[in-house]
This record gives C-alpha cells, structure tokens and sequence, in this order.
RNA sequence: UGCCCGAUAGUGUAAUGGCAGCACAGCAGAUUCUGACUCUGCUUGUCUAGGUUCGAGUCCUAGUCGGGCAGCCA
C-alpha cells in the first residue's frame, strides 16, 4: 500500500535518475530497465531496501522494469532457502507499490525470478567467443601463483606463460574444463587485458574457475562458473538491462565490465554501471558476514529477528513496508559514504504509525488500583477513540470498573519535580474515564507497593458536569475484571554504540538490555488483534502481533517502537 | 608512497556560475483527556590554499582528510 505520507513526499532526485532522465529524454534505449541482483547467500537487509528502492524506483518513473535476478555463480555458498527469502522479501517490499515494473520469467505457467546461472550456456558462447577473438586465454597457474604475477597497486604484473597460447590450444583446453577433465583450481579462463593497468581489476582477471560442486538450481550440469565480472555484465546485456545500478565497491571494477562487453562486439546498444553509496545506518550492522554470525552465535533468534536489520526482521518488528520505502528514498542517492543516524528511520516509522495505528490500552507492569467509591461489579462504559489522526475517528467501549492496573511508572511516592502523573494525595485523570485521588497506598511485607486506593470524581467523564476539569496528567489503564494477559516483547536497538565496531569486535557492544519480555494486561478487543494491524498501546509505543510465535489463544506482540518521550529524555525523572 | 572515488550545520541531503535551503536531531515555548501528535521560535554549515569570473558551494590547479581496489567471493 502506498500509505498518504509516501504519496505526499516529492518525487526523488538524484544524479543516477538525472542521468536516466537524461538518456530518456535522447531515446538513447527502447525503455529503461533495471535490476535488483543479489546472490542468494544471505537474508536480504535493510542496505538491499535501498538498492530495491531506487531499481524499482526508477523504473516505475519511467515505466520500465526491474528484473529480479539471482546473481548465482557461485556454488558454494548459495542456497535455495536464501532464493525464497529474497523472493518474499522483494515482493513485500514492492507490495502495491512496484509489483507492475517486477520483472520475472515465466515458468510453465508461473513467475520465476531470473538466475544469472540460466545463462551458463549463453556465457559460455561468449568466452570461447572471446577467446576466438584473441581475448582471453586458459592459463595453467594457480591461485597463488596468479596472486604472485599480478603484482601489487603500486608495482605492475606480469604476464603468464600461458598468455601467448595458440586460441586452438585454449579452445581445446577450455572444453576440456567444462567436460570435468581437470581439478579445482588446475586452470582458469583469464581475459587478455594489460598486466601493467594501474588498475587490478584489467590485470588478466580470472572469468571462469573450475569448481566441482552442485549449483542450487543447476545442479550438477556444471564444473565450471563463470565469476562475478563476466557473468553480470553479461546477463545485463542478455535481459536487455539499460542502467546497471550497484555500490561505490564496483567503481573500479567499471573498465572492465565494459571491457567485456565491447571486446565481445555486441549488436545492441550496452547496459552501463553506474555506482551508489551504500545505506549504512548508526546502531547497526549491515554486514552479511557478521549478521550470518549473529544468527549462527544465537545472539539473535534468526534472521527474522525483529532486531535484525534484515527486511524479515523489520517486517516481523512491524515496521510499514511504505516506511521502510520512505526511509531508504529519503536518505537520498549519492556517492558520499556516510553514516545515516538511525533516529531518522525512527522518525519515519513513528511518522507511518501514527497516521495508522488503532490505539489500545495495555499496561505493561500492572500495579492494582482500586478506586472505592466504584461498587464492586459496577461497570462504567467510557467511550474510546480509535484513532484521533482520523477526520472521522471511530470509538469503541472500556469499562470502568472498582478494580483496574495502571503502569507502575504511573505513580510515585516519592515523585520527581514536575511528575505530572499519580501520587499519594494527588489526582491524575484515567484515559477516557474519570479525575481519581490517591488516598492510600497498600503496601505488602518488602515494602513493595501492592495496592494503590483512590476515590474517583464520576463527573468528571466525558459528558459529565465536571467533564471540563484540568488535571496534570492522564494516564492509561485497563479494567482488572476485564483485561486479559499477553506476552510483550519490548524490542530495543541490538548495539549500545552508534558505531558497533568502536572497541572492534561488535559482539562487545551488543546491547544487553535489547530484548525484555513482560506478561502485559491488555484491553480486552485486542483479543481479536490481526497480525496486519498495527496497535499503539497508549503513552507506550507502537506494537503488533507476533508473526511467528503468536497463537490464537496465546498471542504475543512486538513493540515496534516506542512513543517520543521527552519527559524521559529531559533527566527530571 | 600506484589507480579510482568523495568532502555543504551534530546527521542525511538540496542549491546544475546568481539570496546557502530542507528533513532529522538538539534547545526554548504554545497546545494537549497520549509528557504522543501538532504549532511557534532558536542554535549550528560550503575541508584548505591559490586561480578563472562582474559573481564560485558549484569551474580549474595543488594540498588535506576520508573511502575503495592486490578472491579462482559478489
């Protein structure tokens, strides 16, 4: 759903879409076409949001389309359960927003994303094309020895005593790499650029190695993969990719993705790569390695965590896809590395909540209240508002009753200045319902305050003659006779530190106080919660229904996120 | 001491040779049956040095600082 605040935002500018604008405006191409490319070893991130967001982005400005391509040529470290997580993540991402420009490949009936590795063949033709050309060579060193010749940055290669082989003899040899004939690492297929480039990456890189492993959607019809340089440029130029989008990291790897394409005399006009700063927010970790070892170190209870930074584990937090959209569109498009305060996401989230979230009363550390001049079994129907964004709010009904809990931060003995809550003699308005006096606080054997005794001003409800009365504060409630319980999960940020590798290693600064989870008293019509609706417990935050671990019987809720709270951060308390 | 890229308030970003703006954060206040939301005001910025120009954040040169590149990873 494209939610109001996303409508109403301009749309982006940035100098990749001036670029596109650019080449539209000069027909340079037939139509524009992007493509999100991630290998399928990892949970998509909230980095990949961003990358998502201007591929697609782009391509529904300018109706065109964005491919979805599994960038697969590496079989050792890819797996099927990574293809169907980026596929749901994707989708829910684009929901209602880019589904249109999605580009799939139909397979007997249904979509499919595409696979870089259903291009083996395909690529294939092209090396030997490539070697017929003069181009590329199969070159017998090994992995060390090639580390060796190409030298360093600032001192040149050189060349390998394979490079001068007859084109018949690396034919010959190439097919013979395909056919299993030689081990891992014997030989590898070496495009023929120029050992003294001042450039690595134009140092006679490797484009195919010999690896004899099954592939997880090519199985084992293949020893032989093609490496990142030549397979993506190349499937680029296969789905007929116009405007090739990836991180600041594949600057340098530029030269030689053209390269590639031009050596090979290609009839169409060729995709182009242009280069982006990644998102890399404060508080966080965008690092597949290390959030694999989150996962694996079971800092985390996988990779839909709601702690994570992975698009599982915002969607399981119950961030709005449109939120998330928002964020990652309005940190902008820049070659700039930078590191983007996580409060700005915050921000955005808050924003997209507050404009949909039904607000409930749930207390989330109950203290008893009992308000004595409430006859036992007496009921006062209060009318509460559903949500006060809406032009036209809806209301529902919560009973006051003799008996109810307030949040245990909601009163004070000893209060701080200006604590606008309840303390002993003082009076504090219950949400919804009436003015009540403390006027005794019941205590039991460790001093601990077990029950707190008021008296309430009945006329002071809406409606009432004393309706208009002015107290400090209000504060929420649920009724003791009605209210039902329910685990609370209160998320916070998973890193104490704006840089999580300050003191080096990231696991030292894991934040210990990230996860608390409490048995709340919920207002009774949540339980009827919907696991796509998005509640905001009153003065508390932003929350919704678990997922994964939630039952019918026993529901359990997320805290998204809690409510700006300036009296907490003013240090009064 | 190679090559490539970058630098605008605390953070992110805009200004495409012509008034340095926006958002977030922060501070102060108003409002409030959510210490939320909303509203008002405030603080804070063009890395440095030269040059071109009537005029430079923007163009040129040099420097400083930061990032990337030496996987048969992507």
């Amino acid at each position: 759903m494209i939610e109001p605040t996303e409508a109403a935002a301009p749309a982006p500018s940035d100098f990749i879409r001036d670029i596109v604008s650019q080449h539209v405006a000069e027909k340079r191409y037939p139509g524009i076409v992007t493509r999100f490319p991630p290998e399928p070893n990892g949970y998509l991130h909230i980095g990949h949001a961003k990358s998502i967001c201007l591929n697609f982005g782009i391509a529904r400005e300018n109706a065109g389309r964005c491919n979805l391509r599994m960038d697969d040529t590496n079989p050792t470290k890819e797996d099927v359960e990574y293809v169907d997580s980026i596929l749901t993540d994707v989708r829910w991402l684009i929901a209602g927003w880019a589904d249109h420009v999605l580009g799939m490949r139909s397979v007997s009936g249904s979509e499919a994303p595409y696979y870089a590795s259903d291009y083996f063949e395909q690529l294939y033709e092209y090396a030997v094309a490539l070697i017929r050309k003069g181009r590329a060579y199969v070159c017998d060193l090994n992995a060390e020895e090639t580390e060796l010749y190409r030298g360093s940055p600032d001192k040149p290669g050189r060349e390998s005593p394979h490079r001068s082989r007859p084109v018949a003899e690396s034919l010959d040899l190439f097919q013979r790499m395909r056919a299993g004939e030689f081990p891992d690492g014997a030989r590898a297929l070496k495009a023929k650029i120029d050992m003294g480039s001042p450039n690595i990456w134009l140092r006679d890189p490797v484009l195919y190695r010999i690896r004899h492993a099954s592939h997880h959607h090519t199985g084992d019809a293949w020893c032989l993969y093609p490496m990142y340089d030549f397979a993506h440029c190349l499937s680029d130029y296969i789905e007929g990719v116009t405007h090739s989008i990836c991180t600041l990291e594949f600057e340098v790897h530029r030269p030689l993705y053209d390269w590639i394409l031009e050596s090979l005399e290609l009839p169409r006009a060729l995709p182009r790569q242009y280069e982006f700063a990644k998102l890399i927010p404060s508080y966080t970790i965008v690092s597949k390695r290390k959030l694999i070892q989150l996962v694996n170190e079971k800092s985390v209870s996988g990779w839909d965590d709601p702690r994570m930074p992975t698009i599982s584990g915002i969607r399981r937090r119950g961030i709005p896809a449109a939120a998330l959209r928002r964020f990652v569109t309005s940190v902008g498009v820049t070659k700039y590395e930078s590191v983007t305060e996580i409060a700005l996401f915050e921000h955005t989230v808050r924003e997209a909540l507050n404009a949909l979230a039904l607000r409930r009363m749930a207390v989330l550390r109950p203290v008893k209240l009992v308000i004595a001049n409430i006859p036992e079994g007496e009921a006062i129907p209060c009318e509460a508002v559903d949500n006060p964004q809406d032009d036209n709010p809806r209301t529902r009904h919560v009973d006051l009753t003799r008996e109810v809990f307030i949040d245990a931060d909601d009163f004070s003995e000893a209060p701080p200045p200006k604590y606008f809550r309840l303390k002993p003699g003082g009076d504090v308005r219950l949400k919804y319902a009436c003015i009540v006096t403390c006027t005794e606080v019941v205590k039991d054997a460790s001093g601990r305050v077990a029950e707190i005794r008021c008296t309430a001003d009945l006329d002071s409800k809406a409606g009432g003659a004393n309706a208009a009365r002015k107290v400090k504060g209000t504060i929420h409630w649920v009724s003791a006779a009605s209210a039902f319980e329910a685990e609370v999960r209160l998320y916070d940020r998973l890193f104490t530190q704006a840089d999580p590798e300050i003191g080096g290693d990231f696991r030292q600064t894991l934040n210990p106080h990230s996860l608390e989870v409490v048995t709340a008293k919920l207002e009774p019509c949540l339980r009827d919660a919907r696991a796509e609706e998005r509640y905001q417990f009153e003065r508390l935050g932003y929350f919704t229904l678990d997922s994964a671990d939630s039952t019918p019987d026993r529901p359990v809720f997320n805290r998204t996120i809690t409510l700006r709270d300036t009296w907490a951060k003013s240090g009064d308390r």
